[in-house]
DNA sequence: CGATCTGTTGATATCCTTCAATTTTGGTGG
DNA sequence: CCACCAAAATTGAAGGATATCAACAGATCG
C-alpha cells in the first residue's frame, strides 16, 4: 500500500489523487474502470442538449466545454473541462441532458461503463471518497462562477478565470512550465464570463500593456499572480486542494480492512 | 409497499418522492433521519464561510440563502433554500466552507447526523437514489443560474427567478394557493441577480404595468406565466421533475428484495 | 409610536455592447 | 513551401442598459 502519486499516471489518477492518498490497488482498479477511447476533431459536440444521457466519461486529453444556448443564440459555457475531469457520472438518474458538451480542440475522451463504477466504488472506499469529492469540487467551482457573473466587473472576471485555469492546471494539469496552453478563442472567453468578444479583447489589451499577462498564440503566462489575484478578490480556497480531513483517511482504512 | 406520496409529510418527503414512489418503510426512515430541530430568526447566520462543516440539515420552514461576499462587501446569494431543501450533505469531506447560509425569514432546520444518514443510504435504496437525484436537480438549478447572470438581461432575470420560485413551490411546497410568499427584499432579489435593488425596482414596476405580476406585501401572484417564461426563454425542464427513469425504478426494486 | 429598514423615484454617470471595418492568424490544398 | 481562405483578433465610434447618488415615502417592528 504505497503513495501512488508518481509522475506516469493517467490524468483520472493525478485528480483524484490529489483529495487523498490513493493504493496501488485503487490506481490499477482506475486504470481498468474506463473501457474504450474516442476521439472528436475541434468544435465537435460529445453531448447535445435534450439527448438521453449516455455513460459517463473522463477527458484525458484535449479541452471541452459544457454550454447551453438561448433560443436566440446567445450561448453560456458552464465550465471548461480540461484533462482529469470527469463528466456525467450520475447523470443516468436524469432522462434528458440540460445542456451540452462540445470540445475547443480535437479531444479524447474515455468512457466509463456504469456497471463497473458501481462495483469500483462499493470495492475501492478511497474511489469513493475521491469521487465525491470530486463532484464537491466541481459544485465549488460553479459557485466561484456564479459570484463571478454576478458581482465581478470583465478586468476582475478575467483575472479570475486566468488564476482558475492555471490553478488548476498546476493542481493536476501534466506540464510542468510556467505557460498553459489557452485554446479557446475569445469568443469563448465571452461565453463562459458574460461578455462579448471585443470587451473580452480590449481589457485583454489592457493587462498585457499593464504587465499583467503574456498571452500570444494561445499561450498564456501570468506575470504577476499576486496582482492577478488581488483584482479578482480570489483565493484558491474554492478549489478545496487541502486533502482529506483525518477522519475520511481513517474512515477509508478501517473499510479497507473489512 | 403503498404509495407514500399523501398529504401529511414533512418536506423532506415531499421533496424526495418528487423523484420515485417512496416505500412506508422508505418514509418512516426518512422521520427518524434527522434529530434535534433549530429556530433561528430572520438574517441570522445558520453557517459561516471559512468554518469547518458542520452536520448536514434539512430547512423544514422558513427561507434561507447561500451566498458569499467579497472583501469590499458586494454580495453575491448562490441559491435561495426553501423548505425540503437538504444543505451540506457531503460537506464533511472539505475542511472549511466556502460560503455562508443565511436565514432571509425566521426558519427552522432539522440537522441530519451522518453516522444515522450512512446506515439509512445502505438500507434504503430509494433514499439514496432520491438524495443523489436532489444533488443533481440542485446542480442543473445552479446551471441555469449561471446561464440567467451570463446571458440574460434584468427583464429576463427576474421573470426566471419568479418561474423558477412558483415551480418549486408547485412541486414540493406545502400551499396550494396561486401566490406565493416572497419573503426576501428587493436587494436580496438584487444580489440573487447580479443587479441594483434599484434596477430590480425599475424592474418590478414594468412587470406591474405590464400586469405580468401582482406583488403586495411580499405576496406574488403570477398574471401570465406563459408571457413570463417566453420573457426568460425558459422551460421547466431544468428541474428535471419527470421522475426516476425505469431502470432506477427497478433497480432499486431489485436491491430492496436482497 | 418612533427608529430603522425597505421601497420608490429622478438625475446623471459609466461600463459594456453594438456595429462596422481592418488586420492577423491558422489551416488547407495545390 | 507558398497562396489562399475563413476564422479570429483588433480597433474606432456611438448607443444603451444598468449603476450610482441622493432624496423621500412607506412599511415594519420592537
Amino acid at each position: 500500500m504505497k503513495n501512488a502519486q508518481n509522475p506516469p499516471h493517467g490524468p483520472l489518477v493525478r485528480r483524484l489523487s490529489r483529495f487523498l492518498r490513493l493504493t496501488e490497488r485503487d490506481v490499477a482498479a482506475l486504470a481498468n474502470l474506463t473501457n474504450r477511447q474516442q476521439r472528436f476533431p475541434a468544435r465537435a459536440n460529445i453531448a447535445t442538449e435534450g439527448d438521453a444521457p449516455r455513460s459517463a466519461f473522463v477527458l484525458l486529453d484535449g479541452m471541452a466545454c459544457r454550454f447551453r444556448t438561448l433560443s436566440d443564440g446567445r450561448r453560456q459555457i458552464l465550465t471548461f473541462i480540461v484533462p482529469g475531469d470527469i463528466c456525467d457520472l450520475h447523470a443516468v438518474l436524469l432522462k434528458r441532458r440540460d445542456h451540452s458538451i462540445g470540445t475547443i480542440m480535437p479531444t479524447s475522451i474515455a468512457t466509463i461503463a456504469r456497471e463497473r463504477l458501481l462495483a469500483t466504488i462499493a470495492q475501492h472506499p478511497r474511489i469513493n471518497a475521491a469521487l465525491c469529492w470530486s463532484a464537491l469540487q466541481e459544485d465549488a467551482m460553479q459557485r466561484e462562477h456564479v459570484v463571478t457573473l454576478g458581482r465581478r466587473n470583465a478586468h476582475e472576471r478575467i483575472a479570475y478565470l486566468f488564476c482558475d485555469l492555471v490553478w488548476r492546471n498546476e493542481a493536476y494539469g501534466s506540464n510542468g512550465r510556467d505557460f498553459i496552453r489557452l485554446p479557446m478563442t475569445q469568443t469563448d472567453i465571452a461565453d463562459m464570463l458574460g461578455l462579448t468578444p471585443v470587451h473580452v479583447n480590449r481589457v485583454l489589451q489592457d493587462f498585457r500593456k499593464d504587465r499583467l499577462i503574456d498571452l500570444d498564440r494561445h499561450r498564456l503566462r501570468l506575470l504577476d499572480v499576486g496582482r492577478l489575484m488581488r483584482i479578482a478578490d480570489i483565493s484558491q480556497d474554492y478549489l478545496h486542494l487541502e486533502g482529506a480531513p483525518v477522519e475520511i483517511e481513517r474512515e477509508c482504512a478501517r473499510q479497507e480492512r473489512l
